[in-house]
DNA sequence: CCGTGTTTGGTATGGTGGATAACAATTATC
DNA sequence: GATAATTGTTATCCACCATACCAAACACGG
């Protein structure tokens, strides 16, 4: 017993452990690393935060670029169907829709024939945000995200995530 | 123009749409079905869903399973190191643990060695308790998951999540 | 032994996302 | 024309995340 009364520092007593291997080890992850769901959250963080990376220059979320892209690809629509598409519920959906006409990246216009409804279009601005926010993406986001699985690699990884998210 | 006045009835006029294709048709998700970081999270959300009902007998959240997953694979740890492993921020971990040692899932101890951190442990309930959970989640969650993938395919997944999770 | 700096758990607080209730304006339905 | 449904919106609430700060306890250099 030479070290019982002495409290073992804990800084760096990676020398000789006398007891028990007790010191500074990384903690075990253990079944958690075989949770998919664990991983799969982990993953996505990680893909946000590059995103936001590599888009950074033009301040856009990836919530904002997903509203950006489904502008573009369906103009004429209104601020529920965006929504619902998108799995925004209609009122979390204003303020996101705020920012970006405040930023004159779309615009909100009165609809004809239900004058209930905003009808949704991108401005000018916006098309242009969207096609360097696009190139971005492909370029940096994107790219990196080939070098790291290879392009076969990452669609078949997008052909489960996708059966996933759709038939789960 | 035999419709020009008439405002075309919005909700069933998935009839003979004459002047043009612009009714009640899906809208279109373009590009974003190929953005690897909306589909991820789409499908994140749809495994934790699926996880909180698996497990929905025992009322635990994924994080608060986590916690118990690790506690168990790592006595005598304190709260910093679980929290680190884990990605929560201390001050966030406290009322985590809090729940859990409500619960009496889990005790804080105080370290002889160290007054200051509390070590971690669970209590025999807490093990009754993630058994149940760990089956739970392998018969009905994980097992759902393979079924969807086939078994290579949710091997393949979880490693490229890994790979993304770790090195991107 | 003592003073300085660091670590640990904790509180307070702010920000963001998601979810529900309710409401006025408008439209649909019968 | 009365009733029900829809659209955008506000107000709230809750969960989660992040930062600043604090007291207690420890580490370390003199």
């Amino acid at each position: 017993m030479a070290d019982s009364a002495k409290p073992v520092s804990k800084r760096d007593s990676r020398r000789e452990a006398a007891v028990a291997v007790e010191e500074t080890q990384a903690v075990q992850l253990g079944e958690l690393s075989d949770l998919l769901g664990y991983v799969l959250k982990r993953a996505q963080l990680k893909v946000f935060e590059d995103f936001l990376r590599c888009v950074a220059p033009l301040q856009l979320t990836p919530a904002q670029f997903s509203v950006l892209l489904l502008l573009d690809a369906n103009p004429g629509r209104n601020q529920t169907e965006i929504a619902n598409t998108l799995g925004i519920l209609r009122p979390n959906f204003v303020s996101l829709l705020d920012s970006l006409e405040s930023r004159e990246l779309c615009t909100r216009v009165r609809s004809a024939n239900d004058r209930r409804s905003h009808i949704l279009m991108l401005t000018e601005k916006g098309k242009g945000v969207l096609a360097r926010a696009k190139k971005l993406v492909v370029s940096k986001h994107e790219a990196r995200l080939n070098e790291l699985l290879g392009p076969d690699g990452r669609e078949a990884l997008l052909a489960m995530l996708t059966k996933i998210a759709e038939e789960f």
